[in-house]
DNA sequence: AGTTTCATATGG
DNA sequence: CTCGCCATATGAAACT
């Protein structure tokens, strides 16, 4: 490559399909003179293919969605909204305006507007940018020259940042999900109508025709109220439930469903059925699927750094809570097949590293985690392991794992010692990043009572391992996207520690390679040499339900 | 009637 | 074992 050809391109979608686009060297300043297009698009897929530059936009949500539609695909960007939140949050600066009018008008001493609300759940394909709509009519107002300007602006900051080179990786990270949660988004997850039917029917029989209740919930409702002595009674009404206990003497806290576990009344068993069918009824019946799937696949809209410890919400759909049962519906085109992989005892794993205790570091070098902790210093007690791990992990002081907790901590001092930080820290209202520099969100209020202050305590304790965590896989789900490119395959989901490709059949055994190499590189990119082996369940399934 | 909160489920 | 973390979504119940 010539030595002054430009590595980034800052881009505005304007009308009409129309934008405009530059040429930046890498420091951020320009190469060449605007260049006014009427096909964005086109222009972007010309580039791209010419020398697939680092794309820099203010917002990869909306502009890539249109791209997409397009056809256009890129392999790296810069989200220039999405680093302003990093790096606002990592200056103690959480919850500012963002977007890009904001980024400019703070570049320019002028009073900061606020972001716009999100948009309300969209039905699937209708999810429209609407970015370029709502700027400021200030005449010096330019969104190229704003992005060109905050990108400068963000390199410099990003310089400042307490680990350097670890922001920026988080920067490049952030920035690759949010191609990929549009991808997927607009890929969609494949759904066969006939084998969620057959899931719907086994469990709740046919639908009314009225759009009312299944045939197995109305027998239920039937025989709930046989159970109270035939009064009727509305299961899906708590209260109602409540009160038809009460009347038989039985006074319970609410009807949750461990708390009905242990009551011995012959309603209970069929209560909890029906709660348990019901939920499949309202959120992943028949109405769903008419919301959320078309031409046989399921489009949920991700929210890449949706959640403050930098894991992916969604909007709408309900993606990330899809019940096992349901997961029956999901299978491979005729010819593909799916690689499921999941990042087993992620958490935990992430713990060992980011303390660095060499003995904790040592069980975590091995594929079951728990048993070797437990063969450490639980004398073989794998459950009670576990426990102990997951209650120092959230911030456990009660209940039946004190002994276990106490235990751990005597074993692994180092590993302790950072989550007591990390809580200590949050309870004298401070911050905490991962492993980073993620920046968790300051306290609400200044003042914290005792309980709040040891709620805000568990909150960043949880946070340091949670949000690297997230990072780990977010840098994983990159790698892999680069890998499985070339090999024809799709990612078509990703929740949190888990990650499912639709690949044709033949390339199957190459795809779980490039997952577990794409472990190892995420691992080694945040931790360099440590001892701590992040290994991944993968399993090759037609059905994402038979997945282990 | 429309909006907010509660209760309860699902996922990690 | 319901404890301690992060979420979304639904309908019911409680409001304005």
């Amino acid at each position: 490559m010539a030595q002054n050809a430009s590595v980034l391109v800052a881009v505005a979608a304007g009308e009409a399909g129309g934008g405009r686009l530059r040429a930046l060297r890498d420091d951020g300043s320009p190469v060449g003179p605007v260049e006014q297009v009427h096909d964005f698009a086109g222009a972007v897929a010309a580039r791209e293919l010419a020398d697939a530059p680092r794309w820099l936009w203010a917002s990869t949500t909306p502009i890539y969605a249109g791209l997409l539609r397009h056809g256009v695909r890129v392999a790296r960007c810069h989200d220039l909204e999405l680093t302003e939140a990093l790096l606002l949050a990592h200056d103690g600066r959480w919850g500012q305006p963002k977007g890009l009018p904001a980024i400019w008008a703070r570049l320019h001493d002028l009073p900061v507007p606020a972001d716009p609300p999100p948009p309300d759940t969209n039905p699937p394909g209708q999810v429209q940018a609407a970015l370029f709509d709502e700027l400021p009519t200030t005449t010096a107002f330019d969104p190229l020259e704003a992005v060109i300007e905050g990108y400068a602006n963000q390199l410099a900051r990003v310089a400042e940042a307490e680990h350097v080179g670890r922001f920026r990786l988080l920067v490049a990270a952030e920035s690759a999900g949010a191609l990929i949660a549009a991808e997927m988004g607009h890929d969609g997850l494949p759904w066969r109508a006939d084998a969620h039917d057959e899931v719907l029917a086994q469990l709740l029989g046919e639908p009314s025709a009225g759009g009312g209740p299944p045939r197995r919930l109305v027998e239920l409702t039937d025989e709930i109220s046989r159970a109270f002595g035939g009064a009727r009674v509305h299961p899906e009404s708590p209260a109602e439930v409540l009160r038809a206990f009460s009347r038989e003497g039985i006074v319970l806290p609410s009807t949750r469903a461990w708390v009905l576990r242990g009551v011995d009344h012959p309603a209970v068993p069929l209560i909890i059925e029906f709660k348990e069918l019901y939920r499949v009824w309202t959120a992943h019946g028949w109405a769903w699927r008419s919301q959320w799937v078309r031409d046989g696949r399921f489009h949920p809209e991700y929210v890449p750094g949706g959640v403050v410890s930098g894991r992916w919400a969604t909007r709408g759909g309900g993606a990330l809570q899809i019940p096992k049962v349901v997961r029956r519906a999901v299978v491979a085109d005729e010819g593909w097949t799916f690689v499921v992989a999941d990042a087993g005892q992620l958490e935990p794993r992430v713990l060992a590293a980011v303390a660095g205790d060499p003995r904790l570091a040592e069980a975590a070098g091995a594929g079951d985690l728990y048993a070797a902790l437990a063969a450490d210093a639980f004398s073989g007690d794998r459950a009670r392991a576990k426990v102990a791990m997951l209650g120092a992990m959230y911030g456990q002081t009660g209940g039946a794992a004190v002994p276990a907790l106490a235990a751990l901590r005597a074993r692994f001092p180092i590993a302790w010692e950072y989550v007591e930080r990390a809580a200590r820290t949050g309870e004298g209202g401070g911050l905490v990043r991962s492993w980073l520099g993620r920046t968790c969100p300051p306290a609400g209020d200044e003042r914290m009572s005792g309980e709040q202050a040891r709620a805000r305590g568990r909150f960043t304790r949880n946070f340091v391992i949670q949000a690297t965590a997230a990072e780990l896989a977010l840098t994983l789900l990159a790698d892999l996207r680069r890998r499985v490119a070339g090999a024809g395959a799709q990612l078509v989901f990703f929740q949190h520690d888990e990650v499912v490709v639709h690949t044709p059949a033949e390339r199957a055994e190459e795809i779980v390679d490039a997952v577990r190499a794409a472990g190892e590189q995420a691992g080694r990119l945040l931790f360099g040499e440590s001892p701590v082996r992040f290994p991944l369940d993968v399993s090759v399934v037609r059905c994402y339900a038979d997945a282990v």
